[in-house]
RNA sequence: GGGGUCGUAGUUCAGCUGGUUAGAACGCCUGCCUGUCACGCAGGAGGUCGCGAGUUCGAGUCUCGUCGGCCCCGCCA
């Protein structure tokens, strides 16, 4: 075939395909796209063209013109080719009401054959669904499919929209260094081995924290960047080894008002999504309390299922398992289902098994009879206890009642999962509802049993309330940090924080992590200057750019909003990236391989 | 690192209790067809059943290992 294909020539598009309509009748057009689709009668043939628009119908009418007709025979799918022609109306009959252009299509006067193209491995149709590894193996042919480009036109639009807020707002868009230095805390670092410097690496960064930090220091006063991060750790469907950062940081404001300028573009994002804006000011939530209620720092708040603390009515309990994890400082917390009678013993036998994988040794629970209570541990239960339970959970007959009793991190992990779980399992979710909301309050820092010393919650730069300050050293797990994440449908789509602009506070800080001054200086010496040299007081926040995109187009994995992802093992199916390289490159490296 | 699940034609899948020639649809190729739009009709090509061992007279099917995709735990803002 490729020696019929044509030149282009002095030809221009005149008209998208997709977009040509009965007003466009008697118009001399030209479209440029692809075959989707090929009629042919033994005379008249039909051709489906398509562009990013959409398609329209092309009739090759060998009465009309043979010439366009005799090339349109040797046509296949996704041939690539330019028409001309006139724009009719369709006869009544023959009008194709599932097509938006369906009333008309182009008589072509002439058809020129810009490229053939081998059979599609897979259809370019959105209703058909491939294999994700064949798809991403012919990624420029899965996003010829309509739904595919709307992602990416939609990530467009989000980012178009977020640089003009920000630019009305102030803020100057920064490139920062991919090249950059490596930093032990957090995730584990992509590595690029020096040749000039051999034996040492940089790494690509996993924000641009502290260069945005400088920024401030160095009175850009208001930055953002839509910035490529990097993190070398397991894939999930909302993890990618890169991803996308909306990336603000400002100088002068204190945390509410930073947290009015993330709102206000979060809403305008919303309303460029062509999504209904959330009631605002946004609902905020301290942690304490989003714990308390959803046993998780981005609860979901689209429906209720609220965990209820059962711990005081078991302290002095006949059932031992209840008995034991709250002598040991644990808890006893509970879900109360609803309408619990369509709940049969291998749902919860199921239910079991699933608080297992976020380490429950078990699920108790009860089945709430009009007459009596059925459950395995009903036995172990006083009066009493029957009582305060019936009163704390609010029981009434119907209702199936969920116990987990273990560490508060284990009860939280579990029942926030179920929570999620039985939330979508029972249809307690109305699809067409958004719950965006703040968590503000987050501890500052956590204890790490293993390494037995306290990391930090958000990152080491993250200031402490100006109030819990002088508790740092006495009370350090009390210290509540200048924190906040937003959160939408249970999904964090961002977090930020009020950073240390003080050298005195970020040295204790450092001193409360067990980074002594001699590591701090090694590690962030450069940070440590900075501060010291008339740092403003600064803060900012970073929405996780890929998920927020996948949430607003309705999509389940971030790899439908991102070009060309990375399979779960990090692997480019296409490019087959990553790949050996040649012994010299090693050598200039001075990199020696085990294997 | 661990758990689950999947892997059969280009694609999506079927393939029973292990049984001799591995099927369907779509796509592809050839021919026919002047109003279709999931066009139609006739014919045809196309398979390392992911890979490797093992059990067996015999393996797409059973066992073990291994590789890969996806989901999850760990890890990770």
């Amino acid at each position: 075939m490729s020696e019929s294909v044509e030149s282009l020539g002095d030809w221009t598009r005149s008209d998208w395909a997709g977009t040509l309509r009965p007003t466009d009748v008697e118009r001399e057009v030209t479209v440029m796209g692809w075959v989707h689709g090929r009629r042919d009668h033994g005379g008249v043939i039909f051709l489906d063209v398509r562009d990013r628009s959409g398609l329209v119908q092309v009739v090759l009418d060998p009465e009309r013109c043979a010439e366009a007709h005799a090339r349109g025979a040797g046509v296949r799918l996704e041939y690539v080719v330019a028409v001309r022609g006139r724009v009719v109306p369709r006869s009544p009959e023959t009008v194709n009401p599932n097509l938006p252009t369906g009333a008309v299509e182009i008589v072509a006067r002439e058809l020129r054959l810009l490229n053939d193209a081998r059979p599609s491995p897979f259809p370019i149709e959105d209703a058909i669904e491939a294999a994700e590894s064949v798809r991403l193996r012919h990624r420029y042919l899965d996003l010829r499919r309509p739904r595919m480009f709307q992602n990416l036109w939609l990530r467009h639009r989000l980012a178009v929209r977020a640089r003009a807020y920000l630019d009305e707002a102030g803020f100057l868009e920064v490139e920062t260094p991919v090249l950059t230095r490596s930093t032990p805390e957090g995730a584990r670092d992509y590595l690029v081995p020096s040749r000039v410097h051999p034996g040492s690496f940089y790494a690509l960064p996993q924000s641009p924290q502290l260069f945005k930090q400088l920024l401030m220091v160095a009175g850009v006063d208001r930055y953002y960047q839509i910035a490529r991060c990097f993190r070398d750790e397991d894939s999930r469907a909302d993890r990618q080894p890169e991803f996308t950062q909306i990336d603000i940081e400002m100088a002068f404001m204190p945390r509410d008002a930073i947290m009015h300028v993330v709102e206000g573009l979060t809403l305008a994002l919303f309303a460029e999504a062509g999504l209904p804006v959330p009631p605002h000011p946004l609902p905020v939530l301290p942690y304490d309390e989003a714990m308390a209620r959803f046993g998780t720092d981005r609860p979901d708040t689209r429906f209720g299922l609220e965990l209820v603390d059962c711990s005081h009515v078991f302290a002095g309990s006949g059932f031992k398992v209840f008995r034991d994890a709250l002598a040991k400082g644990g808890m006893v917390k509970a879900l109360v289902v609803p309408d619990g009678t369509g709940m049969s013993r291998k749902d919860l036998d199921d239910l079991t098994g699933f608080v297992a994988t976020y380490g429950a040794k078990g699920l108790a629970w009860i089945r709430i009879g009009a007459e009596e209570w059925q459950s395995p541990i009903v036995k172990f239960l006083s009066d009493d206890e029957r009582a305060a339970l019936t009163a704390t959970a609010g029981l009434v007959p119907g209702n199936v009642i969920l116990f987990v009793a273990d560490r508060a991190r284990v009860v939280h992990d579990a029942l926030a999962n179920l929570r999620l779980r039985l939330g979508a399992q029972l249809g307690l979710i109305d699809p067409g509802t958004r719950s965006l909301l703040w968590v503000v309050d987050f501890p500052l820092l956590e204890y790490d049993d293993e390494a037995r010393r306290h990391n930090a919650v958000h990152h080491p730069f993250t200031a402490p309330h100006e109030a819990d300050l002088a508790r740092l050293e006495s009370e350090p797990l009390a210290v509540r940090a200048q924190a906040y994440d937003l959160v939408l449908n249970g999904t964090e789509i961002g977090g930020g924080s009020v950073r240390i602009h003080q050298s005195k506070v970020q040295e204790r800080v450092f001193a409360t992590l067990g980074i002594g001054p001699e590591e701090a200086q090694a590690k962030f010496g450069f940070l440590l200057e900075a501060l010291a040299s008339g740092a403003p007081p600064h803060g900012g926040f970073a929405f996780g750019f890929d998920r927020l995109t996948m949430l607003f187009a309705g999509e389940e994995s971030i790899r439908e909003v991102i070009a060309f992802p990375k399979t779960q093992k990090a692997f480019d199916v296409m490019t087959e990236a990553p790949s050996p390289v040649e012994a010299r490159q090693l050598r200039e490296l001075g990199i020696k391989l085990d294997r």
